[in-house]
DNA sequence: ACAATAACTGTACTTTGGTTCAATAGCCGG
DNA sequence: CCGGCTATTGAACCAAAGTACAGTTATTGT
């Protein structure tokens, strides 16, 4: 199966070419431009504050060409409507290279692929759901960098914890936790809370 | 892949050992005390007459933590329920250890399990899911509540960016930015920018 | 036995985040 | 024209986050 992503400019983000060196990258008015022999998938990527028609191709999909929506900001109304439009999958622009593999190996299989989390909303639910969670592996193993106490502070801080609910939760002393933390920007080389939150849930680098 | 199985009591059937000889079981108030080194299936058990929140836990689950529910008296609403707090599937607290097998298997592999007549719905179409969800308390969709200069903002926020950072981005004071930030808070519900990070970044719903 | 690591806590401090009082100015629809 | 919305900013303030320095306890491996 062949890769090929499919962006506004031909800027490929380096998680795309990691899960597969082998891509071809294009921009979206190059599209046409592609051998029409062989079977491909489509990543086509959907930035910040576009339109979905700004970045789904209006040519048809031939029969060997399957499409990824990658959106920089996931919303179930666009999934909804790329699926519509004949979308074999969606998921965010800025997901792991694993994830990728992942994906493709789903659809490239006939199945569909919508990520966890945006399926459960189609499935409904309540909307105050509590449950934060990426539809991502972690990134990097940072389990292995981190002690098993400061994984556990990690975790709960990634899913929109305070300190003293973190605290509480784990019963020991917000100075703790405090302590903790600190450990995991060391290790991690963050700067906050919200950028240990984007790289657990494998949002961002 | 390990299994956990959670319940009120660390009191398994023998069926879940059957289907799992190597699993752990432990209480519910254990659960943020397991390792976290390792990708797990949490089987989280919903007794008779208990509400979903009893059986859920509270903390948000990491990205190689999949939960399904084992529901003693399995219900359409309450799968619909779990699923929208992040479970990745449901079945009957007694199933045969086979199924269990089953589930584990299509679970592990990103699958979600609904049972079958859930899943024909699905495939029914999105457009009927996404009725479905219109039928629900709305959840607000920041982008078109959010005024435009608010929605910059909260796209820097939720990708990192500082006050200061965002305030040199925007050419505005970090004051400005304050006042955006509470602006977006009030219309959102949030409490604070990892709350909004989460929102925006669509981990949470 | 000893070094190293992890977990935990205290006091004190600086920085950032967020709110509460304001206030000024522009735009737009009725 | 005016009421309402938006954008902008100030000063002051409180709460939370994060750092610096210092210490105890337990465990584990050499």
């Amino acid at each position: 199966m062949n890769h090929c992503f499919v962006d506004r400019d031909a800027l490929p983000l380096s998680t795309w070419l990691e899960a597969f060196p082998q891509a071809r990258v294009v921009r979206r008015d190059q599209l046409v431009l592609l051998p029409a022999d062989e079977p491909v998938v489509l990543w086509v990527r959907q930035r910040s504050g576009e339109a979905l028609d700004a970045a789904m191709p209006t040519a048809a999909l031939a029969a060997w060409q399957l499409l990824v929506l990658l959106a920089d900001e996931p919303d179930e109304e666009v999934v909804a409507d790329a699926l519509g439009r004949g979308a074999s999958g969606c998921c965010n622009t800025h997901a792991a290279p694993e994830v990728l593999q992942q994906v493709a190996l789903v659809v490239g299989n006939g199945g569909l692929w919508v990520g966890q989390s945006l399926l459960r909303r189609l499935v409904g639910g309540t909307s105050r759901a509590l449950a934060a969670r990426s539809e991502r592996p972690p990134r990097v193993d940072w389990s292995t960098v981190l002690s098993e106490r400061e994984v556990q502070v990690a975790r709960l801080v990634a899913g929109g914890a305070s300190n003293r609910e973190v605290a509480e939760q784990l019963s020991i002393t917000e100075r703790t936790v405090k302590a903790h933390m600190s450990a995991i920007f060391e290790k991690l080389g963050l700067r906050d809370r919200l950028q240990l939150s984007l790289r657990i849930n494998g949002v961002q680098v």
